[in-house]
RNA sequence: GCGGUAGUGGUGUAGCCUGGCAGCACAGAGGACUGUGGCUCCUCCAGCCCGGAUUCAAAUUCCGGCUACCGCC
């Protein structure tokens, strides 16, 4: 399933080609959250023109509306939405942390509640995977129990227990041959209990190994510790993915502990409220000093929203709220993370990968770049003078 | 010239009758957002037209100005 091509020798970091019923995917890759079958204000067609390798949709939000047999009658759901590239559906898991779906767990699955019509149902490993078969994506999650940040650890052994013993049922279920499994390694902020989690979903040789739980309000430092724990018992030749992580500088550290790829909506989410992605760091659109700048968001970026549109019509359309706005930015940022994922991959194939991500990295400590140049300027400003008093 | 109405952060306003920590929205400055039920959230900055009187206490009541708008000559 996952072939690797090169591994980088002063990290962990490593370039494969990821094999699917609909094609590969050069890892490591991101993937963009099409939760309903839809990627928000984007059509199919324009993560196409982005080159988005891979992209998830949510099974259970699918289940509700429009149901699996609408889907099934579509020929699957790359016919449904016309998108013949690697889709990966989600079981819903992670839904426990959303308060209006979530009704509570018992051994056998999760409770929800339909956000369409308040039906209540309770989602079992099996039903899960006849769900995303029936939707025919090319890799299925296991069901897992996703705890929140600051769990108690006997609550969050429970949790674990549960997702292990739901990852053994739907394996037992998962039936699709074309299709992948991933099992997902959870296991909160309890060492132990990650690594516990970790060997056992390696040892039942799924064929690629997810990370959840992770980015999820707790302190970054607490998050990395957890990863490169883990990372030490993941298995070498299978895909590692850290579900829901989206951040430039996340994704290029996490990228070299080993991890493969990634999905979130922290670019898209960005993108809504203004902030932009660009390669010296962090744009915040909002600001006055774009109301008459006629510059695109980042001059080196070939995106239809850069080769077209300048910050000032961009700030514009963000402070009169205008639909097209939220389209332009979030495909900037889409196309951003595309971008990101190719350099990444050139750069270990290239031996420059250290340099490249302490240059994303540094990049996004800072601020908005336009305004932390401005600083610099008035600080060197300041170093200047002092030093011309002191003769 | 006379009469009426109104002057509150940068902008628009609430509070005035019935005196008691000046509220809201936008703008401005920061920050947040990470396996989407949701068209954001948080923090900060910033104000009673001027002068006097009454009062323990005045944006508020009273007197005199100034300015704006409306009406009349």
């Amino acid at each position: 399933m996952l072939e690797i091509k090169y591994s980088d020798r002063k990290t962990k970091a490593r370039t494969g080609i990821l094999h699917t019923s609909h094609g590969d995917a050069l890892t490591p890759f991101f993937m963009p959250v099409a939760t309903k079958a839809a990627p928000r204000y984007l059509s199919p067609h324009d993560l196409k023109e982005i080159k988005v390798q891979a992209i998830i949709a949510n099974a259970l939000l699918l289940s509700f509306a429009p149901g699996t047999d609408v889907v099934k009658k579509a020929g699957g759901i790359h016919g449904f939405m016309n998108f013949n590239r690697p889709i990966f559906t989600d079981c819903g898991g992670f839904q426990i942390l959303r308060q209006s779906f979530f009704r509570g767990t018992t051994e056998d699955g999760i409770k929800f509640r339909s956000p369409f019509d308040g039906r209540n149902i309770l989602m079992t490993p099996e039903m899960i995977i006849k769900i995303q078969q029936e939707l025919s994506s090319d890799a299925a999650m296991c069901l897992d129990y996703c705890p929140p940040y600051g769990m108690s650890k006997e609550e969050t052994e429970d949790s674990m227990l549960k997702t292990h013993a739901w990852a053994e049922r739907c394996k037992k279920a998962h039936t699709k041959r074309s299709q992948l499994l991933f099992g997902i390694a959870q296991g909160g902020f309890y060492r132990k209990l990650r690594i516990e989690s970790m060997k056992f979903m390696r040892d039942m040789d799924f064929d690629g190994i997810s990370l959840g739980g992770l980015f999820i309000g707790e302190p970054k430092r607490d998050s990395y510790s957890m990863i490169k724990s883990v990372m030490r018992y993941a298995p070498e030749d299978k895909p590692k993915y850290i579900m829901g992580l989206g951040s430039p500088e996340d994704i290029v550290k996490s990228v070299s502990m080993g991890v493969d790829f990634f999905d979130s909506i922290f670019p898209v989410e960005n993108a809504r409220h203004g902030t932009m992605f660009t390669w010296h760091g962090k744009l915040k659109l909002d600001s006055k000093i774009y109301r008459d700048d006629f510059s695109p968001i980042d001059s080196e970026c070939k995106c239809f929203t850069c080769t077209h549109y300048s910050r000032a019509y961009l700030h514009h359309l963000l402070k009169t709220q205008e639909q097209l706005g939220f389209r332009l930015r979030i495909y900037h940022n889409i196309y951003f993370m595309q971008r990101l994922m190719d350099k990444t991959r050139y750069s270990i194939e290239d031996k420059t990968f250290s340099k490249f991500s302490k240059k994303i990295i540094s990049a996004y400590a800072k601020k908005d770049p336009e305004k932390s140049t401005e600083s610099n300027v008035s600080e060197r400003i300041t170093v200047i003078k002092r030093k011309e008093k002191q003769g």
